[in-house]
DNA sequence: CCATAATCGAGACGGTACGTCACGTCTTGAG
DNA sequence: CTCAAGACGTGACGTACCGTCTCGATTATGG
C-alpha cells in the first residue's frame, strides 16, 4: 500500500530510448575531443552523460561500437561547398569547410583518433571512410568543373592538391596549434594555386 | 630436449650502467613507434629490453622521464640539408630529410605522440621543441639564400611554405598511409613552387 | 499449416489470481529444495514458474515474503501420528512422519535454511515456529499417554528424547547423506528407548 | 601542497609471506562463522584481514581454494579424548570435545557449510572428510575398548550411536539454539547408554 | 685477493579502473 | 486492473595492469 502522502521526491524521469542514446553519444563526442580515442573510457562517458555505465555497455558492448555509433549520427552535418564558378572561391570555400570540421570537436576527435591509432585496423576503417567522404567527394567535383572551364590543366594531380591543402590545415591546427583563420586559408589557397616561386601569377 | 653438453646455462652477464641504459632507451623508441605514447608502458618497455621493470622505475620514475630521455639521446642524428645553389634542389633535399624522419621509428613515434595527445601539455612541450628544431632551423636558412639569389620574392611567407610541405608529408604518411617516395616529394615541391593553376611555370 | 479459422495462436491464457499464486509458490518450494534459501532468487523463481518477475515482485516484495507465503500454504499437510497404545509403535510412527518431512522438498528446504542461515534472524523466526509445530506439539501428547500407561518414568526429559531423535534423523540425512529407511528408524527408536549399554532390555 | 611536517606517516610495514597468510586465513574462519559459506566473499575477507583483495585472489583464486586452505591449517587443533577405562566417562569426554568443536567458529562454519551446501560436491568432499576425522576416528577406538571390557555388546551399532550423539548436539546447537552445557551432555550420554524406557538400568 | 658498496633481478603486495553479472525498479503496452 | 516485456539503475565481483616495497643475487671497486 502506498503512503497517502507519497509525494516521492519529484525525481526527474529516467532517460529512455532516444533521449538516452542522444545523451550518451553527445558525451562520446565531447570525450573524444577532450581526451582522444585511447583515453576514452565507457565508464567516464556514462558518467559524463549522467547515465549508468551498465546501460551503455548493454547497447554498445565495446568502445569501437560506441564511437562508431557516435560518429555515424554526427555525420549528417556534412555538407560540401557549392561551386561558385571560380576555382579560387571554390577552393577557399572547401578549405573553410574542412577547417571548420578540423576545429570541431567531432573533427578533432576523429582526426586525433586516426593519427594516434593508425596502426589499429578498426580505427583506420572507421575514420578513413569518414574522412574520405569529408575530404574528397565534394571537392573532386569542383576540380572537374575547373578543368572544364580551363582554369586547371587536365593532368592536374587532384589528390596531391587536396592532400596538400588538408595537410597544411592539419599541420597548422595540430602541430603549430594555431587557429585556422580565413586569412590563413586564403594565403594557403593562393600558394597552392600560384606557387611560391618568383614567376608565379598572383591572384 | 636438453643440450647434450652440460653447459650450465651460459647466462649472459647482467646489463649494467651504460649498456643497460642503451638497451632500455632503444626499447622505448621501438615501443613508441609501435604503439604510441599512450599505450607505452614501463613494464612492457622493460620486458622488451630484457630488463627488470624495477630497475627502469629506479632510473626513470615516470613515463615522461623515460621518453624524454629516449628522445634526447636519439636526436643527435638530426642533420640538415646543405644548400646546392638551387631552390628546388634544396627544397627537395630538405623534404627528403623530413620524410625520412617522418618514416623513421623515432619520427613516427614523436609525431603520433604530438598529433594524438596534443591536449596533454607534457606531450606538447616535449615534442614541440623537438619538431621545431627539426623542421625550421635548417630550412629557414635555405630560403634566405634563395631570396638572396632572387628565386623567391622577399615577402614570401616562409612559415606557410614550410607548414604546407610538412603538412603534406604528414597527411600522406598518416592519413593516406602511403609511402613518401622521391616522386611524391618532387611533385609536392613542384606544386608548392609553381602552383596548380593554368598559368604556372613548369620546372 | 495455419489453422484455417483465425485461432489467434493458441497461446495459453495468462495465469492470474489463484493460479498465478499457486504456480509461483510451487516454484518457490522446488527452488528452496534445490538450492536453499541463500541462492533462491526471485527472478529464477519467476522463470521456473513461467511468470514475469515483475509480477512476483509486486505481490511479494522481498525474498522473505515470498518464502514465508510458500511455507505457509505448504504446511496444511502436517498431520501427526495417532496413538497405538504402545510407546515404541508411537515413536516409530512419529519418527517416520518426521523422516518423511525431512526428506520432502519442503522439509529439506526449510531445514537447510534453518541450519545454514541460523545467524539470520528472519530465517530463524520463519523456520523455528514451523519446526516447533512439526516436532513437538503432536509427539508431546504421545509421551504423556505413555507416562500414564507407566511405560515411561514421569521424570523423563521429553525434550531431550525428541531432540535426540530429530537430531539423529537430521544427521543421517544431511551429514551422512544416507536415506531414512524404516530399519534405521526402528534401530534408532530402540536405541533411545533401551540404551546402548550391556544391561539393557531388548525389544 | 604537501604538509609542511613531512612526517611520513609511520605506516606499518607490509604484511608478507607467512604473516600475510595467517591474517587472511584467520579472517576466513571468522567470516565463515559469521555469515556462512555462501555469503563469504573474498573482497570482504580481504577487508577484514586488512589486506588488498587482489593479493588474496593471487594466492587463492577461488573461494573454495581459500576456505580449503583455512580449514586445513585450522585442523591441527583436533585432539581426541583419551580413554579413562569407563565407557560413560569416555563418551562424555568425546561428546564434550565434539561440542566444543561445534561451538567453535571453525566448527560452526564448517557445519553450516556442509548443511547448507550439501548438494555441492566440492563442499561435501571438503567438509565431510574433516568431520569424519573429527567424529569417528578417535571415538571408534573407545568403543572397541568398551566392548573388550564387556561394557557394550559386541554387535553394537557404533555408527548409529555416534550419529545419534552428534545429531543431538547439532540439533541443540543449531535448531534449538541452546548452549551445549556439561549437564546437557551428561544427560544425553545417559539417555544413549541407558535408554528412556522404564526398565532401564540407571547409571 | 678479498671485502664492501652499488646496482640489478625477482617476487609479493597495494591500488585503480575496467567489464560483467545478477538483482530490483521503473515505464510502457497488451489482455 | 493485472500481467508481460523491456529498459535502466545499482552494487558487487573478478581481472588486468601499474607502481611500490623488500629481499636476495650479482657485479664492480677499494684496501
Amino acid at each position: 500500500m502506498k503512503s497517502p502522502i507519497g509525494r516521492k521526491k519529484a525525481k526527474e524521469p529516467r532517460l529512455r530510448g532516444t533521449q538516452f542514446i542522444r545523451k550518451v553519444l553527445d558525451a562520446v563526442i565531447e570525450q573524444l575531443a577532450a581526451v582522444g580515442f585511447e583515453r576514452l573510457s565507457i565508464p567516464e562517458v556514462a558518467e559524463r552523460a549522467g547515465v549508468n555505465k551498465t546501460s551503455v555497455y548493454r547497447r554498445w558492448p565495446t568502445k569501437g561500437d560506441l564511437i562508431r555509433a557516435a560518429l555515424d549520427i554526427s555525420m549528417g552535418s556534412a555538407g560540401s561547398a557549392s561551386s561558385t564558378g571560380n576555382l579560387r572561391s571554390d577552393l577557399v570555400g572547401t578549405a573553410r569547410l574542412a577547417a571548420d570540421f578540423v576545429e570541431s570537436p567531432l573533427g578533432t576527435g576523429a582526426l586525433r583518433m586516426l593519427l594516434a591509432e593508425g596502426a589499429n585496423p578498426d580505427v583506420r576503417n572507421l575514420a578513413a571512410s569518414m574522412l574520405r567522404r569529408q575530404e574528397t567527394e565534394g571537392p573532386r567535383a569542383l576540380f572537374d568543373l575547373a578543368m572544364a572551364r580551363g582554369e586547371l590543366p587536365r593532368d592536374t594531380d587532384v589528390q596531391l592538391v587536396l592532400s596538400t591543402v588538408a595537410g597544411a590545415l592539419m599541420h597548422r591546427a595540430f602541430i603549430e596549434q594555431g587557429p585556422l583563420t580565413d586569412a590563413f586559408i586564403e594565403d594557403l589557397v593562393d600558394l597552392i594555386l600560384s606557387g611560391a616561386s618568383r614567376n608565379r601569377s598572383r591572384r
